[in-house]
RNA sequence: GGAGGGGUUCCCGAGCGGUCAAAGGGAGCAGACUGUAAAUCUGCCGGCUUAGCCUUCGAAGGUUCGAAUCCUUCCCCCUCCA
C-alpha cells in the first residue's frame, strides 16, 4: 500500500516513472496519482458499483490494493454523478482514498448489448434499472467522470466481441478512436468536486489483427492521453491471441505512459500481460468468482462447495496472510457457503484480492530484482488450473 | 368407538388407468464465470451390460392388454365427534 504522505495532495499526478523494463516487455514503475502513487504493475480490484462487494476500505486496504477501479454507466444511473459529486465525490462517498480509475463504460455495450444501439454521437441504451431511455456520449461520460472526482476517467469506446468482419471492427476502432479524440478534448473542461486533477486514458480497440491494433495505439498515442487502456481483448479470441494484439498494441504505445489492460484477468493472464509490458489490470474474476465459491490459490483455483473439502483443516492457500487463511479452514468456509453464510462470501473475496495483490507484489519484486521471468515461469509450474492437467503452453519468453 | 383426510423416488410436494423412473421446490454432487444487470447461471440427481432393460409411489393380494393412479385387506399418520 502506499504510504499516508503518497496520497492526497500528489504534486505531480500523471508522472509515470520506470524503474525497470522498457516497451513490451515486463516493468516496473511509479504511477502517480491524486490520491497516491501506485506501484505498477497494479491490479485494481472492480467496484462497480461504488464497492468492492463485500469489503470495506480498511478490508481493502489489508489485501493490498493500491488503486481501485469503478463505473461510469452503473454509477450515472445509480446513485447519479450530480448526487455524488453534491457528496464530495466518489473518494468521500465510499470512504476509499486511494486512487479510482472508473470504466467508461464502454463494456456495457457487450454486456447488455441488447439494450444498446451504438450511433456515432453515442450510445443510446434502456437503462438495466428502469427500462428508461439513456444517452450516453464520449463527453457526457467524461462530465461523469468528472462529477465522480475519479483519479483516472477513461475514454467511452466501442467495444465488440470477437470473432468480427474487418468491417465491424474497422468501423468500431475508427469510431472508438474519435469518439477518444472527443473526449480528452473535452475533458479540458472538466472539474472534479475536490478540485484535483484527473488523468485521461485513451482506449486502444483493433479486434484481432495486430496490425490494425499497432495502428490504433499509434493514432490514440497521437492524441496523447495520459494514459492507455488496452480494450477489446479476452472477447473470443484464443490466448496466443489475445498476447499477440497485446504485445503488438504495447509495441506502438509510448513506453513512458502506463498501460492498462482491461479486465483481465486469471493469475496466469496477469503475468503473461505483464510480460507483454502491461502496468495496469483489472478483472471480476477474484470478486464476482468469490461469492460463487471459487477460491485462487498458488496451486490453482478450488471450488469451496467440492466434497473433498469437508473434512480439510487447513487454509484455502498455506502461503496466504489474509484474515481468512489466518482463521478458518477449507472445512469451516465450505460449510459457511454452502450454508448460504455471508461471511463465505465476503472471507473468499478477500482472500482472492489478497492472493491477487501478493502475487502482484510478488511480480513487481521480481521485476526489480530482474527476475521475472523465472518468477513467472515458477508460479506457471506450481499453478494447476482447473480442466488442464497441465497448464497451457507457456507464451515464448522473448521478453523476460 | 364413529366420521373424514392422508401415506409418492434423501426432504417437501404434484400426479389420480397408458404419453410416469414419476412435475416443481429443497438438499446433495459437479461445471461455468475475464473493463460485474451475477451471493449468478448450467448440468446431474433409483440401478444397470443405457436407442434397451430392471427395481420403485406404506404392505400384501386383486381387477386390467396396461396400475403411483381402480378394488380388498392390513399397517401407520392427521383432523373432528364421542
Amino acid at each position: 500500500m502506499p504510504p499516508e504522505s503518497a496520497r492526497a495532495g500528489d504534486d505531480d499526478p500523471g508522472r509515470f516513472v520506470l524503474t525497470r523494463g522498457g516497451a513490451v516487455a515486463a516493468r516496473a514503475a511509479l504511477f502517480h496519482t491524486a490520491h497516491g502513487v501506485v506501484r505498477t504493475p497494479a491490479f485494481m480490484p472492480v467496484g462497480t458499483a461504488g464497492t468492492v462487494k463485500g469489503l470495506s476500505p480498511a478490508e481493502i486496504r489489508a489485501s493490498g490494493t493500491q488503486i481501485l477501479l469503478a463505473n461510469t454507466y452503473h454509477l450515472m444511473l445509480r446513485p447519479g454523478a450530480a448526487l455524488v459529486r453534491e457528496l464530495g465525490g466518489l473518494h468521500a462517498f465510499m470512504a476509499w482514498d486511494g486512487p479510482i480509475l472508473t470504466d467508461s463504460g464502454g463494456y456495457q455495450i457487450l454486456s447488455l448489448k441488447e439494450r444498446m444501439r451504438v450511433r456515432e454521437e453515442g450510445v443510446e441504451f434502456r437503462s438495466h434499472l428502469d427500462g428508461r431511455l439513456e444517452f450516453l456520449t464520449p463527453e457526457r461520460a467524461m462530465e461523469v467522470q468528472a462529477d465522480l472526482g475519479v483519479d483516472v476517467a477513461v475514454t467511452l469506446d466501442h467495444a465488440i466481441t470477437l470473432p468480427a468482419s474487418p468491417d465491424v471492427v474497422r468501423d468500431a476502432a475508427e469510431r472508438t478512436l474519435r469518439w477518444t479524440e472527443r473526449s480528452l478534448r473535452h475533458a479540458e473542461t472538466g472539474a472534479t468536486p475536490t478540485g484535483l486533477p484527473q488523468l485521461r486514458f485513451g482506449i486502444v480497440q483493433g479486434g484481432g489483427d495486430p496490425a490494425t491494433r499497432a495502428e490504433m495505439a499509434a493514432r490514440t498515442a497521437a492524441l496523447e492521453p495520459d494514459g492507455y487502456a488496452i480494450g477489446g481483448l479476452s472477447v473470443g479470441e484464443s490466448k496466443e491471441e489475445t498476447w499477440a494484439l497485446a504485445r503488438a498494441t504495447c509495441g506502438a504505445l509510448p513506453p513512458d505512459r502506463p498501460r492498462y489492460l482491461m479486465g483481465m484477468g486469471t493469475p496466469l493472464d496477469l503475468l503473461d500481460g505483464i510480460a507483454a509490458g502491461v502496468d495496469l489490470f483489472d478483472c471480476v474474476l477474484p470478486t464476482r468468482n468469490a461469492r460463487n465459491g471459487m477460491a485462487f490459490t498458488a496451486a490453482g483455483p478450488l471450488n469451496i462447495r467440492n466434497a473433498v473439502h469437508a473434512r480439510d483443516g487447513g487454509p484455502l492457500d498455506p502461503g496466504c496472510r489474509c484474515e481468512a487463511c489466518a482463521l478458518f479452514s477449507r472445512a469451516y468456509l465450505r460449510h459457511l457457503h454452502q450454508a448460504g453464510e455471508i461471511l463465505a462470501h465476503r472471507m473468499l473475496t478477500l482472500h482472492n484480492v489478497t492472493f491477487y495483490q501478493t502475487l502482484m507484489r510478488e511480480a513487481r519484486e521480481a521485476i526489480e530484482r530482474d527476475d521475472f521471468a523465472s518468477f513467472r515461469a515458477a508460479f506457471r509450474r506450481g499453478y494447476r488450473d482447473r480442466g488442464s492437467a497441465a497448464p497451457p503452453s507457456a507464451p515464448p519468453e522473448e521478453n523476460p
